[in-house]
RNA sequence: UGGGUUAUAGUGUAACGGCAGCACUACAGAUUUUGAUUCUGUCUGUCUAGGUUCGAAUCCUAGUAACCCAACCA
């Protein structure tokens, strides 16, 4: 046994569980409803349920809590279906609430015979106002009191479609008093008209989410229902329609939701930043949807090893969305293919190096040997980072500056000799001399320079376009800000950057490779991408030193 | 006197009456042909007030704060 690690509250339930006998394996689920795409705190809740389940003896369903055919589509199945595969995991069933719809409208049936369900004609606006408030009691409705006859006849009528959308609806006999809100004659199923991307028109009525959900867990005889803390008053409803259904005891345990710093977590906020365009859709890679951090080059490992470090609890949170990054560089520093990419060139050219020649130079593609190696060609024009030239270095300053010496990565040292400007004062062409003695492997020269630059030979490079992203808002929380969430976005979000210059390996750059743009951050190719123009995404930074130092001022 | 849930470093999470620990962040340093990685170190915490106890983050009492609940959404 290695050191005991300790366990989250759900573990704890679970362990107790299986070792009084309660249960021999457990059952957990996911259930997501098809009306949007999965995020990132969806993919808490996947990392939970189906990681319950590889921890301990059971499986996990997938079940798509589809009661609501007016704002569900099958689109959204197939997205939420690849989103947890990519994410690495496998549900046991797939599964339907509306597989339910014939067993659930029995159990409709059952509890109108027990004189707990009735039909009510009232209008959405006259059962609100009956309903009270959280301080108030409600009131009973005129209709409470029908016999059981007359509601079975009336909810056959309206399953039968007899009535219009709207005008009845079925709900549960409780108390109109009770201090939750949701046991106050929930409403259990209403009239909808409207096409089921499964059931298609079999059913113009359908069952609200709490009276399908809790049932639809039972079942399923899943053991342990875990789902997000505003469900907690929910609960005691679900318990009360097992009580009086006699069914599979299910029972619910509620964690927190998790929120990331920077960005919002709500499938209604997502869907405004599409529809209003701040985005280009929902796998834009600013987004926090799993299909836009998989377009963006986050691996499924690091956002695993995400949700495995940020835990589980019961307290409100807001995760640094930093501790996200470092997972994510801490997995792609160990696999990411090491290439030079120019991303603001500036031209280099070296004096003493013969004109219209070039070197072959072996560069390694990664921190470990079985990554191997590859050939890079060099020239007497180079390009070079802007940035890492300084015509007035600062102090600190080791990259290169008039007078100054630096490495060129798996290449020569060159000292900078002169440079030219144009009108504008813009840098046009940086003059070095390279010392031949100190090539890369063999270097004899015995000079030790502290800088290092990356570098990409003028004949040999080819141009690609890179994609820049920030986080999409200025301020940590925007959901808590003063007025609208979108008054917070970042202008700068996205910078596209037209004519990078990477070396010729990148054209043969393939969707499921991650870079590393040395010294740049960590890439990978878009969707977009095609062999007459290639484009890049930048997945994260590398952490940049220099930057802070810079910004110490 | 509506009901419910929660309070531990800047952030996230442990400690289950017995030395408040871990990770991220920040900061300082070493190494470095990526100002990356790696390594070392530093700062910062139990919501408040009482009480019980040899001993309290933990138990008790009283407060305080935050979040959720009045969709024919889930």
């Amino acid at each position: 046994m290695s050191e005991e690690k300790s366990l989250n509250f759900l573990e704890e339930i679970i362990e107790a569980d299986l070792a009084s006998g309660k249960y021999a394996s457990i059952v957990t689920r996911f259930p997501p409803e098809p009306n949007g795409y999965l995020h990132m705190g969806h993919a808490t809740s996947i990392c939970l349920n189906f990681g319950l389940t590889k921890k301990y003896p059971g499986y996990t369903n997938l079940r798509f809590d589809d009661t609501n055919p007016v704002t569900e589509e099958t689109e959204y199945v197939d997205s939420i279906k690849a989103d947890i595969q990519w994410l690495g995991f496998e549900w046991k069933n797939e599964l339907y609430a509306s597989d339910y719809f014939p067993q659930l409208y029995e159990y409709a049936v059952q509890l109108i015979n027990k004189g707990l369900a009735y039909v009510d004609d009232s209008t959405a606006e006259e059962i609100a106002i009956l309903k009270g408030t959280p301080t108030e009691p409600g009131k009973d409705s005129p209709y409470r009191n029908r016999s059981i006859a007359e509601n079975l006849d009336l909810f056959t009528r309206m399953k039968n479609g007899e009535f219009p959308d709207g005008s009845r609806t079925l709900r549960a006999k409780i108390d109109m008093a009770h201090t939750n809100m949701l046991m106050r004659d929930p409403l259990i199923y209403r009239i909808k008209h409207a096409h089921h991307h499964r059931t298609g028109d079999t059913w113009c009525i359908y069952p609200m989410y709490d009276f399908a959900h809790g049932q639809s867990d039972s079942i399923e005889q899943i053991t342990h229902s875990i789902c997000t803390l505003e469900f907690v008053p929910h609960r005691e409803l679900y318990d009360w329609l097992i009580e009086k259904l006699e069914i599979y005891p299910s029972h619910q345990y509620e964690f927190a939701r998790r929120n990331l710093s920077y960005t919002v977590m709500s499938k209604r906020k997502l869907l405004q930043l599409v529809n209003d365009k701040h985005v280009s859709g929902w796998d834009d890679p600013r987004m926090p949807t799993i299909s836009g951090m998989r377009r963006r080059g986050y691996t499924a490992a690091s956002i695993r090893t995400f949700c495995d470090k940020i835990g589980i609890a019961k307290r409100e949170n807001l995760t640094d969305i930093s501790l996200l990054e470092f997972c994510l560089r801490e997995d792609l520093n160990h696999s990411a293919l090491r290439v030079m990419a120019v991303l603001d060139p500036v031209k280099l050219v070296i004096t003493n190096f013969p004109e219209g020649t070039t070197e072959e130079l072996t560069s390694e593609n990664g921190p470990d040997e079985s990554m191997g190696t590859r050939s890079l060609s060099f020239s007497r024009e180079l390009w070079i980072e802007r940035e890492d030239f300084m015509e007035v270095p600062a102090k600190k300053w080791f990259r290169l500056a008039p007078g100054s010496l630096v490495r060129l990565k798996s290449a020569y040292i060159v000292k900078c000799e002169g440079f030219d400007k144009d009108d504008s004062g813009q840098i046009t062409e940086i003059r070095c001399t390279y010392i031949p003695e100190s090539r890369s492997g063999n270097d004899t020269s015995g000079i030790n320079v502290k800088g290092t630059i990356h570098w990409v030979s003028v004949p040999h490079a080819i141009s690609a376009e890179i994609r820049l992203y920030d986080r999409l808002f200025k301020v940590e929380d925007p959901s808590s800000e003063e007025g609208d969430f979108k008054d917070y976005i970042n202008p700068d979000s996205l910078q596209i950057i037209p004519n990078a210059m990477v070396e010729p390996s990148l054209a043969n750059a393939t969707a499921d490779t991650r870079y590393q743009f040395i010294r740049k951050g960590y890439f990978c190719t878009d969707k977009d991408s095609t062999a007459d123009h290639l484009v890049f995404n930048r997945t994260v930074t590398l952490k940049d030193a220099w930057a802070k130092e810079t910004k110490k001022g």
